[in-house]
DNA sequence: CTGAAAGCGCTTACAG
DNA sequence: CTGAAAGCGCTTACAG
């Protein structure tokens, strides 16, 4: 029954204004590295502060500042797909990235799509974050609208709801993206083009559909071949499975993510497909799924781990009270492998 | 260039004192559930904490209580390979659940393997967490070991170093798993048997691939086809080819996790193999990766998400004060389905 | 350029 | 059962 191990208590502003010889606020000012101090002076200050390892406590920074110098990152998803994809994997890692040289932390919010825990709204509400980034938005996540209301928030993807116009946001052009893979398609000589759309309750599910059916339109196809797998694996391998019952003679598919794909492209090749003779497949991501299955992808490439740093400097921007670009695009290109 | 938003100020004990017209000792008391308090009083502060929508604020709170109520979780993993990996995703998932009734937050600490960056030991070691949860810990990971010195740290598979014994963990037996998974595939009348073990720096992989040479041995059998693949689909895919150059006719292959056999999987049938009839494929994990691929994964189950809310309950006693259990190894099981 | 002092919002003995 | 008071370790005007 020993109680929380006691730590030899750290090194405080105080102990090393002592040690400097010097007050607390000039200790404190070169910390935050702020006015004017003298040569000497920040010497001495410096010297004492690696001597006692001193490292501000986080605590009563945040209380005297009025900052916490925290961010949440907010998961309205369900951790299985949120873990499950790639994609984040890669967002996840640019947002590290971008805050690596910032003093900020970031918690883990994962909550379920439908209904917040009442503890994270709380705790998001309860100025206990400066600012909070939001990856995996559904349609549904009612109370993220009222978030961006009293915190500077980042969504990685357009915000679909109406509340969260005028949002800050990182995003590719999903449309564009989508019309491209499409297009690339149909430069093959394909024909008989169907599409697996991502979630539609998600704007990348919507906007990649929609780039897929106006391109086809605008080509004189026919864009009905259309199947929704809910961006998981075992999602695009069902939507293929349909797609094959209704048009057994397809001949490619716009697979609106390469974790889809993958499962699409297992499918194919179960009932005999080869790939991309006589089926053309085309990802959207180039994340590892695209590297990492049967067939190497031919995908709509989107930066993800650049658009993560992009997510992060973004809210660093906004915490500093600029006013950085509300929408921020990045740009798809074609990356062409052996699928199509 | 407006300064980051004037969100209006969060009602403080002080004001929930005042409304209920009792000290803020009192207000502090009902609010930590404390000591004995009069109903009246009790009624009349809970009123008031309601009518304000009062929550504490964290950074007074640890300041004052030398607590921060924050917990780590700590990543020495390459963030590609940690969310690529949905054994992960039921950890974190577990872990989530683990804390949920409690007023923890989890900070995410995603760090090289190799080098911790100073940001992140400087965070650990700095006061600004109570505890650590570590997850995909590898023999390199050297600062880990004076980590848990310092904090209460609760690993998720049994620690690999030597200053690391008497550490905390959740872990199943890992060596008895495989020889599990092995026995089942000798039981099915396999004679050329191979197997794709994980990373070697890691005790779940070093385990696995113990628990399989041991029951081949036991068995008279040749434990010499082994190969690694590095805990990812690819590498299980790359280490299924060695394997099948070796020894074209084997007949199973027992694989140290489900996301490796799902790369062997598609390697064997890419190959012409008939999976379980030409070659019978056994897996470990449970994981969503073994229903999510071409074929139904036979495996070794371990309760991932559990295991993840035990570490979490674990950490939790030790902050409580407590001396919980230090080893703790829960059951696996055999799951039949196609593969074998 | 530098210091004294107040204050951030809590918890925690200590009295009563 | 309840309150007054000190203190947690910083930052921030305000003087000088």
């Amino acid at each position: 029954m020993t109680s929380p191990e006691p730590r030899p208590a750290p090194a405080t502003l105080e102990a090393v204004a002592a040690a400097a010889g010097v007050s607390r606020s000039t200790v404190s000012r070169v910390v935050n590295g702020s006015t004017r101090v003298s040569p000497e002076v920040l010497a001495a200050v410096t010297e004492a502060i690696e001597a006692l390892r001193y490292t501000p406590n986080r605590a009563a920074r945040s209380l005297a500042s009025r900052q916490t110098k925290v961010i949440a990152l907010v998961v309205p998803e369900e951790s299985g797909k949120f873990f499950g994809d790639p994609y984040f994997a890669s967002i996840v890692e640019g947002i590290g990235k971008g805050l690596e040289q910032s003093d900020y932390v970031l918690t883990l919010q994962l909550t379920s799509p439908a209904a917040p825990s009442e503890k994270v709204t709380r705790y998001l509400l309860g100025g206990n974050v400066d600012g909070a980034l939001v990856v995996s938005h559904h349609s549904g996540d009612h109370f993220l609208a009222g978030l961006s209301h009293t915190l500077p928030v980042v969504f990685g993807g357009r915000p679909l709801r109406q509340e969260e116009q005028g949002s800050y946001f990182v995003d590719v052009d999903n449309v564009a993206g989508a019309a491209m893979g499409t297009r690339y398609l149909i430069g093959l000589g394909r024909e008989r083009i169907a599409a697996i759309g991502g979630a539609r309750d998600m704007p990348a599910g919507i906007d990649r559909a929609e780039g897929f059916a106006r391109t086809m339109a605008a080509a004189g196809l026919d864009a009905e071949l259309t199947a929704w797998g809910d961006f998981t694996m075992l999602g695009g391998a069902r939507a293929m499975r349909a797609l094959l019952d209704r048009q057994p003679n397809l001949d490619a598919v716009f697979v609106a993510s390469d974790l889809m794909a993958a499962g699409a492209v297992s499918v194919l090749r179960q009932r005999g497909r080869l790939i991309p003779e006589d089926v053309a497949v085309v990802g959207f991501d180039d994340s590892p799924a695209a590297t990492g299955g049967e067939v190497m992808l031919t995908t709509v490439r989107q930066p993800s781990v650049e658009m993560g740093e992009r997510m992060a400097q973004l809210l660093l921007a906004l915490l500093r009270g600029e006013k950085p670009q509300r929408e921020n695009v990045m740009q798809t290109r074609m990356v062409v492998r052996d699928s199509a």
